[in-house]
DNA sequence: AAGACGTGGGC
DNA sequence: TGCCCAAGTCT
């Protein structure tokens, strides 16, 4: 039994392509089909919202509008760029897969899998979304949208939360993409899912494909997808100290460019780990002995919890004071208020600074 | 294959 | 409040 039994091609691309023709969103990725722009969209819309990505678009092409200015670009300008939009290592790939697109390529964005796969950041669905969008190749770009939009369509139970599924509905859509316009096919299928065929609730008595939709027609469209749950997000508590020299400067320091929050400044920190002695103690020594330096620290003024998507830091705040000098180097720094603008703290330290200021 | 990797919004 | 999500990729 073959999925697209029944299934009439022809008028599905013709019906999902006139409904997208007409209701499409203006968006300002939409404006042209610049590769470069069209690759910058794609990263920062990966498990991001439209709405948050529209302001950090517009600002990061106005600041990088093309390829040579973001290969030439430092990376503290580029990070600041991609302050609050969450999954760093996103913007730091695409700047390196820029800076390889540059040089290699002579600043074209190559328009064939093989190359377009392997520059940095850039996984199967991003690949047919530059495809598809900026070349006009009929690609496949499957993300959570197609997979839901198609589950639904031609009712399939495999759990979506499985690498193996998403293989599955690339197979399904080359044998059903618009070869005269996958662009709008692939976009149209994703604006479908975003606008009409959401995850609860679908608006199916709106959707220009329901006549397609064995779910609708089924009455199950509420049932899928199927998706198995993440783990729960870990606790881990945390003393975190805004450290003041006697010129009221701040103690910030970068993180390592792997893992967590990579390459972005921070309050000096630590996870507690035992009870044996108090978190204020094990702050201070663990300061101490990474920064060689002096402190007296004060009294905890706050809490603050920041959840991220694996694990949860519940951070007890304190503020102090540095005795004596501070060696500053690449990752460490003495800084005023003002001079801390320029640098890339993640949500949770700029909630902490927010805190420090407003104590 | 499954876990790491951020954040803000909706209900 | 707590959970799920939102145009995924890397290891």
């Amino acid at each position: 039994m073959n999925k697209l039994d029944h299934f009439n091609i022809d008028q599905f691309q013709l019906d999902l392509i006139s409904w997208f023709e007409q209701e499409q969103r203006d968006l300002p990725w939409r404006m042209d089909k610049d590769p470069y722009k069209v690759w910058v969209s794609e990263i920062m819309l990966q498990q991001t919202r439209v709405d948050t990505v529209i302001p950090y678009f517009n600002n990061f092409i106005d600041q990088f509008p093309t390829i040579e200015t973001l290969a030439e670009a430092e990376e503290e300008k580029v990070l600041k760029a991609w302050e609050g939009l969450g999954y760093y290592s996103r913007v730091r790939n695409l700047h390196a897969a820029v800076k390889e697109v540059a040089e290699k390529y002579g600043g074209q964005v190559p328009n064939t899998a093989k190359e377009i796969s392997k520059l940095k950041g850039v996984g199967p669905y991003t690949t047919g979304a530059i495809l598809s969008i900026a070349y006009g190749v009929p690609e496949p770009a499957v993300d959570g949208n197609v997979m839901r939009v198609l589950s639904r369509i031609l009712s399939i139970w495999d759990d979506i939360a499985k690498p193996k599924t998403r293989q599955q509905f690339e197979d399904i859509i080359r044998e059903i993409i618009s070869k005269e316009n996958p662009s709008f096919f692939n976009q149209a299928l994703m604006e479908l899912g975003a606008l009409i065929c959401i995850p609860a609730n679908p608006a199916c008595l709106l959707c220009p494909v329901r006549n397609h939709c064995r779910a609708f027609a089924e009455g199950v469209q509420k049932e899928l997808p199927v998706k198995s749950k993440k783990k729960a997000p870990v606790p881990l508590s945390m003393a975190a100290v805004v450290l003041q020299n006697e010129d009221k400067k701040l103690l910030i320091h970068k993180r390592p460019d792997k893992g967590l929050l990579a390459n972005l400044w921070e309050f000096p920190n630590h996870e507690s780990i035992s009870e044996l002695y108090t978190q204020k103690e094990q702050l201070s020594d663990f300061i101490n002995q990474e920064f060689k330096i002096q402190t007296k620290i004060g009294e905890a003024y706050t809490t603050i919890q920041h959840i991220f998507s694996h694990l949860i830091w519940n951070i007890t705040v304190f503020e102090g004071e540095i005795i004596g000098e501070v060696i500053e180097s690449d990752s460490l720094k003495l800084v005023t208020v003002e001079e801390l603008r320029q640098f890339t703290l993640p949500v949770s330290h700029q909630n902490i600074l927010k805190s420090f200021l407003d104590r």
